[in-house]
RNA sequence: GGCCCUAUCGUCUAACGGUUAGGACGAAGCCUUCUCAAGGCUUAAAUCCGGGUUCGAUUCCCGGUAGGGUCACCA
């Protein structure tokens, strides 16, 4: 057994929105906790105060929620300065780091400042992503620690909270590969223990750049993805397959499995593009799974009043799921005019009952035919009961004059009466949710 | 530019040094109850280049090339 107890953290500054590559490390250190019995550590990075805003505290708390990835302690850093500052101060006294004399280039920098005494050695370290990672750190110079002893940098305030928090493992993106020899050479001063890095690939843009909001907009936020309706299990799938996989040809994992199957060595060393397809396809498999219930939900979320207080509405469940990659295409159908014909007589043109060419395998079709088709349609669904017009039993009573008399030509007819649409739901689920009386009202009027 | 990291289909990725280089998304085509969706099947599509090491390199080593990251009194 380990003697010592997991602990990560997911080390956010609240200077924006959660971006989606901060979600997969804040998903890679929850997994990695979580599957050890650890501990994961929510620590908000506010130690530049002239960027940093409440608002952005409260939003990544808020994500993080929706994610579903509950943090054990919650920390914030800007809370520690009396820390910092002790350590600054014995850092000093010892000979590690000393107030520097500083001619000011840009407005707001003192005129003196904390540098850290490089001792310019050689730093190796593990990495369990990299292996052996090696720098000399020479060319580093006296980097600066501190404006102040109540003033600690970013470098300074990381090594001390992970020591005093005692994170074993410290998981983030590779932005901070070359980071970590400073902050080594600091704990190294304060003679705090080594943590174990694990440096994980970038989630790039499609020109293969890292994903930034300032180039690459609102798709790198979180906040962009759950407004276009991806569930977050669905973008947690998602981001955990940029970077690792299983080892089998597994795609969908839930939590669960992923606690249980996730292996930070597999992780892969080069960064991968976020492909939105991909995405949408995950997203798919998940909507897939769910209740009608969820879905009017969604459908009532997404589509104005007017057209959700039509009865019967809840019909169009089963056939929105089938459609929709993510719940604002619900919205994006409706405008597209996909969903009028449910609740509206459609407007029909009389040539578009005969069927494209293509399905009329060579022969010529006339509109009389057309007309006679329709008419013997309406005949049988006429003699139907009026409490038990399912699709099923639409079908039965259909099949046999739709392949004798030629069923691309028959059904288009059939559907296209129903919906004025060249693509909808088949005539059989159209007749099931119209009900006996609007369709046989449809069909008669496509005939007249 | 210095330093660091990386390199398999368009994309995400498999492959004890020995495979017809596998899967998924996407694309194309076919099938399934007409269209769309879903489902099934099929096809096209990759080891960056050059040297080694080895009987044999996608795999190990070196060099090149390319890409990325980072070089703050930001994190």
């Amino acid at each position: 057994m380990n003697p010592e107890k997991v602990v990560t953290r997911f080390a956010p500054s609240p200077t924006g929105f959660l971006h989606i590559g901060g979600v997969r490390t804040a998903l890679f250190n929850y997994l990695f906790a979580k599957q050890n019995k650890g501990e994961f550590v929510l620590r908000i990075e506010d130690t530049d105060k002239e960027r940093n805003k409440e608002e952005w505290t409260e939003g990544l708390i808020k994500d993080l929620d929706w994610l579903g990835l509950k943090h054990d302690r919650f920390e914030t850093q800007s809370k520690r300065f009396e820390i910092h500052k002790k350590y600054l101060q014995k850092l000093i006294d010892d000979g590690y780091a000393y107030i520097s004399k500083e001619t000011p280039t840009e407005v707001g920098q003192r005129e003196e400042v904390i540098r850290f005494r490089n001792p310019n050695k050689i730093v190796i370290f593990e990495d369990l992503i990299r292996g052996t990672v090696s720098v000399d750190t020479s060319d580093l110079n006296d980097f600066v620690i501190a404006r102040s002893l109540e003033e600690p940098l970013y470098h300074l305030a990381v090594v001390i909270d992970d020591f005093e928090m005692g994170i074993t493992h410290v998981i983030r993106g590779e932005e901070h590969l070359s980071n970590t020899p400073r902050q080594i050479l600091i704990q190294e001063a304060i003679g705090a223990p080594r943590p174990i890095y694990a440096h994980m690939p970038l989630v790039l843009a499609t020109d293969r750049s890292k994903l930034s909001k300032r180039i690459h907009g609102e798709t790198v936020s979180l906040t962009y993805y759950r407004e276009q309706g991806y569930l977050p299990e669905a973008i947690l799938n998602f981001v955990v397959m940029i970077g690792w996989n299983s080892g089998t040809d597994q795609e969908i994992f839930s939590m669960d499995e992923l606690i249980e199957q996730f292996k930070i060595e597999k992780v892969q060393k080069g960064g991968g593009v976020l492909n939105v397809e991909k995405l949408d396809w995950i997203n798919k498999e998940y909507i897939k799974k769910l209740s009608d219930e969820e879905i009017l939900e969604q459908i009532y979320k997404y589509l104005s009043k007017d057209f959700t207080a039509n009865k019967g509405i809840e019909k169009l469940a089963p056939i929105v799921r089938e459609r929709i990659f993510k719940f604002s295409d619900i919205k994006k159908f409706y405008n597209e005019g996909e969903f009028s014909y449910y609740f509206e007589r459609p407007t029909v043109e009389k040539a578009n009952l005969i069927c494209p060419e293509k399905l009329r395998k060579g022969k010529e079709v006339t509109e009389e035919e057309v007309k006679n088709n329709l008419e013997k349609i309406f005949e049988f669904l006429s003699t139907m009961d009026e409490t038990d017009f399912s699709a099923e039993k639409i079908k039965t009573a259909v099949w046999d004059f739709a392949t004798t008399a030629g069923r691309g030509v028959v059904l288009w007819a059939f559907r296209y009466a129903l919906s004025g649409k060249e693509r909808s739901p088949d005539p059989f689920v159209l007749s099931e949710f119209l009900g006996k009386k609007e369709t046989l009202e449809r069909l008669s009027v496509a005939i007249r």
